[in-house]
Formats: C-alpha cells, sequence, structure tokens
DNA sequence: TATGAATGAGCTTTCATTCAT
DNA sequence: TATGAATGAAAGCTCATTCAT
C-alpha cells in the first residue's frame, strides 16, 4: 500500500514499448523467484501500472511467460546458433568450436540475471503440464542438435560428447549461481570443455 | 475428476510411523510439483489426515521440508559418503573410483522420483530465502568434497575435477528426466566420467 | 439459524460509497464484538462482498480499524474541538463550559453503538502492540488537553480536574452500556461535572 | 517448536496446585491480552502442560476464565467488602470511608497486572454474550451497592454519587494504565474522591 | 491503452476441543 | 494426572482473472 518501492513511469506507453517493459521486468522476478512463485501483481506494481493493466497485454500470467520465452528465443538464436547455426554448412576446426562454446559462456558470465531465469526455470519445467515444458523440452533438443552437429567432425560419439557439453555447462552454472558467481565460470567451462572434446 | 483419488487409512498412527508416511508422500508430491508450488492440503489430504493434523508433527510447511531434507540426508550419507566417505584414509584405485560413481549414479537410475526431487529442489533453491538454500549449500559443498578427497590421486587438478563431475552428474540427471528417463543415464554417466578422469 | 442474515446489494460501487458503507457496518460490528474478535469475512458478508473485495479497498484487517480510526476522528473533531477548541483563545465562562461538556454527553447518548466501538477499543487498545494503541493515546492526550485548557480559568488544579472530567465521563459511558443505557447518561453526567468543577 | 521461551515445572502436580499454577498465569495472560485474544496453547504452554492437559482441569477455555473470576472473587471479597461490608451494620464517618476507598486504590496501585485484567475485561464483557458478562453485571451491582452504602449518610444523592466514585475510579485506572503507570494513581484518586464526597 | 471493483478458489496457520491411552 | 494424535472450523490474506468503464 504505502511502501510505493520504484513507481516509475505510470505513463500511458505505446503497445510495443509496453509489452517490451514488462518482459524485461519479467525475467528479472521470474529470474529471482522462479515463474509459481512469482505473482503478476508484483510483476505490474514493478512496472507501474495495474495487474489488469499487465493481463491486457498478455491474456494471462502463462502469456507472460510464453512471450517472454519467445522473446529470449529470438534473441539467444542470434547469440547461440548465430554463433554454431550459421557455419552449419561448413566444418568447424576443434579450435574454432571451443572458440564459439567459450563465446557462449563468456556472455553468459556477462548476464547472471538471464542464467538465473534458464536455470530455474529449466528445473521448474520438468513438472508436469508447466508452461514452459514444451519450450524447454524443445530448446534443449536444438542446442543438443547444434553442439551434435559442430563437433560431430571431431569425436567418435558426437551424440554422446553433444549431451555432455550440455549437461556440464548447465550443471557448471547452477554451481556458479549457487556460489554467487564466485568462481570463474569461463575458465572452469574452457576445462571441462576441452576434456570433453578430448 | 475423480478427487477421491487416495484416501488411505484415516487412523491413529504412532509418531514415528506418520512422520515417515507424510515424509514419504512428501517426497512425491515435492518432486512432482516442486516446494512452492506444492500445498500442504494436498499433501494431507493424499496421507488421510487433514491440515491441522499434519500440522501437529511438523508445526509449518517449512518444517515438511526441513525434516524431509534431513531424513534424506541421512539415508544418503549411507548411499554417498558411505561409498566414498568410509574409505577416505586409504586411496581409492582409478577404477574403483569410477566403479563408485557408477554406483552411484546407478543407484539413482532406480529412484527417478528422488532424482526429480532433488533436481527440481536444487534449483528451487536458487532463490533467495528459500528454506532449502542453505541445506543445498552444504549438501553441494560436502559432495564437492568427497569427490575431491578421492580422486586427488589420480587427477592434475583434483578441485576442478570434482566440479566437472558433479556438474555433469546434475546436469545429465536433469537431461534424463526430461526426456522421460529415456535414454540410459548409468551408461552415459560411464562415458563422460571416464573422459573426466582422463 | 438463518445464516442468510443481511445480504444487501451485492452491486458494483464507487471507491468512496463503498468504503463509507465498509466503515459505517465496521463501527457495527466492532461495536459489538471488539476488534480482535471479529472477522473481516463476517464484515465483507454484511457488506455484501467477498473478504477479497472487502480487502481490496482496505488492504487489511487493521485497515479497516486504521481507516475507521481517521474517519472517526475527523468527524469528532468537529463534535469535540469544535465545540471546546475553537473558542480556544477566548476564556470561556464557567457555564459555558458545563454547557459544552454537556453537548458533548449529549450527542454521545443518541449515539450508543458509537460510544460502544470507543469504549470496547480504549480498552482493548491497552494490550501491547495493539492497532488501536497509537491512536487511543493521542486521542486521550488530546482530550485531556481541550478539558485542560477550557476549564484552566476556573479551577486550582486544571490538570487534575481534567483528567477527573474525562475518568468521570467514560466511566459513567461503561456503566451506562452495562447497564443497557437504562439510566439517564446526560442527567448523571451534569451532576459529576457540576461537582467537579467545584 | 524450537525456541521454549519458559518451561517449568514439567512435572506432576497435585489437582489443586495445578489449578492455581494455571489460574495465576492465566491472570497474566488475559491481563496481557484480553480474554478472547489469548489462546490456551499459549497458556498451556506457559504453565508447562499440553493443551489437554490444561483443559482435563477445567474443561473448555471458558472454562478457566470463570474459575478464575471464581478465584478473584473470593479474594477480593477479603478486600473490598472486607474493608467495606464487614462496617456495613454500624455507620462509618467521611474521613473514614475516604479512608477505605483510599486503601481500596492504594492496594489496586501495587497490583497492576490485576488492574489491567479487570480494565480490559470489564469492557471485553460489554460484548453480547461473552462468558464474563454477567460476572461483571453483578460485580459491578455489589460494589456499586456497597459504595452507596457506606456513603449514605454523608451525602444527599448516595446513589448517584456511589455511581459516581465507582466511574471516577475506573475511569482514572484505564488512564493509568494507558500512560503506564506514569502518574500516581493514588494522589489523584484522593482528590476526585474528596470532591465526589463534598 | 489502461483502470478499478470485484470474485472464487486457494493458501498457511491457529484455535478449541475430543478421545484413546 | 496428563499426554499425544487428530479434527473441524475459522482466520487473514494472496492470487489470477473478469468485466464495465
Amino acid at each position: 500500500m504505502s511502501d510505493a518501492e520504484v513507481l516509475p513511469e505510470r505513463t500511458r506507453m505505446h503497445k510495443d514499448d509496453r509489452r517490451s517493459a514488462i518482459i524485461v521486468e519479467a525475467i528479472r522476478i521470474i529470474g529471482e523467484r522462479g515463474y509459481q512463485a512469482c505473482s503478476i501483481n508484483e510483476l505490474a506494481k514493478r512496472c507501474g501500472l495495474t495487474t489488469a493493466g499487465l493481463l491486457h497485454h498478455f491474456g494471462s500470467k502463462e502469456g507472460v511467460l510464453i512471450a517472454l520465452l519467445k522473446e529470449r528465443d529470438r534473441r539467444d538464436a542470434d547469440a547461440i546458433s548465430g554463433r554454431l547455426g550459421l557455419h552449419r554448412d561448413q566444418d568447424l576446426s576443434r579450435e574454432q568450436v571451443l572458440t564459439m562454446l567459450h563465446a557462449i559462456v563468456r556472455q553468459n558470465a556477462g548476464q547472471p540475471h538471464l542464467v538465473r531465469l534458464y536455470a530455474i526455470l529449466r528445473a521448474e519445467a520438468l513438472v508436469e503440464n508447466h508452461p514452459a515444458g514444451a519450450f524447454f523440452l524443445e530448446r534443449e533438443r536444438a542446442t543438443f542438435g547444434l553442439f551434435a552437429a559442430v563437433i560431430e567432425p571431431h569425436v567418435a560419439d558426437a551424440s554422446a560428447t553433444a549431451r555432455q557439453l550440455q549437461a556440464a555447462m548447465q550443471g557448471l552454472e547452477v554451481q556458479w549461481l549457487r556460489e554467487n558467481c564466485a568462481f570463474d565460470l569461463v575458465a572452469e567451462w574452457d576445462k571441462v570443455a576441452d576434456k570433453l572434446l578430448h
């Protein structure tokens, strides 16, 4: 009621600007609490509008999450498959592969709140009927596919190795978050990636 | 639809029996939905008693979680440090280390609901002030310590390798759950463990 | 019994109308049971809306009480200090003082439900951390101050006499309520006031 | 659960000792919170036994209150009517009456927790169907009767004056409690009593 | 584009009480 | 004389959502 916290804009915004602003804030709040434990009331308050106002843009709480994931998907496409996927047709050297994985992790290391968001949602989405379930199923498969494709020339069992890279990357990220980013995520990644690619 | 679902006993039980029964059910329900999203109402219903009756034994929802974690901790001590810790004073051969890690994962593979529970809670506990936060911080550290100790004789950077083993194991488990246990967790683990230990 | 009881409108109202309606009903219900023993569930029902609907306007049970007290304060300012305070600069004769005190009590005698409200809350607010504690501390002080100011020219120990007037007035009111308004509050007050002002 | 607060005796006591101990504690807790807002759970905890154990002695929460009031009644009979009532047949001088009223208030001033208990209950008992309702109705009448009897020889309107004394005494006590016993209750009482008895 | 009133369902927790032991 | 398991009812409050404006 009376603490008022931030209270930003409160102005009437253009549709797309408002949506973007909400998604930005949703990334923060869901990254802090997870999806189920965060309330759209609070999200709305932080965005400086009413719950009803927020719902006007996304229809439902789930709608916010879906929009957020789609939005992130577009951006991640630029980051990940933008790095790996575009070269999919031409073979990359082992060094080039390592460089790209390194780049991915380095970018993550600079955005811990996004890493948090994914780490928390990834596990939360394991519960049945979770609205992000399909998204992560698809997303993990896609990442797996990309990894497998680029390392194919360099390892015997590309499929297994791809899985290992993915597992190690996500596992490290969770450790890193738990320890409050206290170790050098990129350095640790480079070590394990080198091992896993022989 | 059929809300009657389970509706067991409804009888009067002895303290420890009731507590055990509740914890067993709590593992299932928290493993299905996570802690925050599960309600003690439903837990109580599934256990065949009232919410107030359940609270009589644990005091609060958080009390159930803490009791559950402590209980699991005792059992896991037998499973993990029972395998690794007891031999801590005497050096294990590389083969022996792999055998033990294999045993751990094999045991997990036989209890997917427990793996789920930990996978979900592990991530959920990343949120600030989560009641399981301290537990997982300590638990991950302990596991890390044990791993580091047993592999010490066999690798150059035991600390980094221990982290890698832990990350890969947890990462694989999440993948395994997401794909509905559709791949052979133990086999995949053996591959990655072998690589990470040179 | 008949649980339907009142069940009024159930319509959509404007903010201030709704707030006023709720406060009116809150005065009745708190005057009947006291604050702690009354439930906002019942208050809401009597007002013809949901608990959540009621909470939409006041935020919490305590919020209702605070709003109620503030609202009454404004009105009482007209009644009490409206009678006494406005003449504070110019000295009142002993007769005029008695006339004003008489007027206050006569007004109270016409609103027994309000007298009840104050009598019950005044005592309930003695418990530690009661939400109305600060309110009554301040309110009693203010009344004391006003009494002291107007009687100052007419008695030796204005401070003691002010306290006596206040005590007698409140004590009489409680007796009057206990005996179901069976005696003439105003007459009894006039007698004691006359004595206390020599 | 784990704070344990005081945890006294916990031994098996004789029936009457236990009842006394509980009533002593009940006076404190009801004097702090009032009757409705205090819970027999907490009362039991403070007494060092179970809720069920406590109920074994008094049957119900209301039973505790009734027992407490009866118990106090016996003691107050010694204090009040012990002072006033015993001399009822023989007339007291005005000085003697003042001395006795003085003695009553002085005794109260030494037991603020008891004054609190009565002040809070007296108002709380105004609510309909309050278990202490009948008790206070009767008690106030008795006090009124005693006051009227002893002052009869000294004032014109004994009935009105008795009411005034009673009102002033109770009103002063409430003020005294609200201000944390910060003024001299007995001195203020002597002033007002002297005035009310001419 | 957004608000404000209102809801229904649900939440955790507290409470007084019962009953077998 | 007391305990411990268990209950039914109720409490205050939060949440996602709807609808008229």
